[in-house]
DNA sequence: TAAGATTGACCTATCAATCTTC
DNA sequence: GAAGATTGATAGGTCAATCTTA
């Protein structure tokens, strides 16, 4: 392992901190003034539509979601309140409890997702070259790995 | 433009998202058991440190540092109750008001930086191959650009 | 009237403690 | 006692309003 960091390292580094603060901004901001949808929502919704019944444990929520427990039992107070999804219990295990999405869940969520693609077309995808998509994809998500957020779920503290 | 998004653009902007998150959660951690400081104070530190004299007038550091005005007031109030930095009147306008370094922000930027580069190579830059990091900080800083934060400053919102 | 900085009101995240169930 | 979820206390951020100076 180098135990210096080069100009180029350095450089990439700070420019992995400047485009995720522009997208999250660009994009949010879009979401919210298209949809009245902040991303956390948006994040929820698809994740809870591509699991099977559209339904999730909190816990299971909040690691897939980058999340602390804490913070997704609030979350998803304001999308309860907010009529997309809501709180079930499961009959196997009753100390757990399942966010559901409802019908009008999944009805914004394809109001939003035509608002959202076009947005990361427009802002990341748009300026990529060929073959950069997947070079990006392949270095990323070996450091997102390395440093314990494998592309299935991730763990994250919070009580 | 293209009006969808292919599946290495989708995987390549998740990565994004979790590489990111992952990284800012581990060298905060680092950076707090190590020095006790969070990684805001650190890229005030180094952004002051860059500057002639070690002072910024309070909305350059905002804009460098990617914050709202008011919330860089907040971290200033918090960095000069550490002793970190202090506050000075500009005589020309004296509407301004700089942040400057202090000899124990010199020191703490000091001891601090080894901690934060060592996490740099370890989490990050340890992970791509010869090249890579060229070619990263090449894509990331032009979709940074075309998103309106180019290296130098930004230009972010509040009051 | 506008610009720089701060303050007030509010939002949303975390951590630690708590409640319920296993 | 441990685990899932929630709640209380608190940290740190934004926006809108305010104060001072240009």
């Amino acid at each position: 392992v180098a135990t210096t960091l080069s100009d180029d390292e350095l450089q990439a580094w700070k420019a992995l901190i400047r485009a995720h603060a522009a997208l999250i901004e660009v994009l949010e901001q879009e979401l919210i003034a298209d949809r009245e949808m902040p991303l956390a929502f948006y994040e929820v919704l698809v994740t809870l539509s591509e699991t099977d019944g559209g339904r999730l444990r909190m816990s299971d929520l909040a690691a897939r979601v980058l999340l602390s427990r804490s913070g997704m039992t609030r979350l998803v107070d304001r999308m309860v309140d907010a009529g997309m999804v809501g709180r079930d219990t499961c009959p196997a295990d009753r100390r757990g409890s399942y966010a559901v999405l409802t019908p009008a869940g999944r009805a914004a969520l394809k109001r939003a997702w035509p608002v959202h693609a076009r947005g990361v077309i427009e802002h990341f995808a748009r300026h990529l070259e060929p073959g950069e998509a997947r070079q990006l994809a392949n270095t990323l998500d070996r450091i997102a790995t390395a440093n314990g957020r494998p592309d299935g779920a991730a763990s994250c503290g919070g009580g």
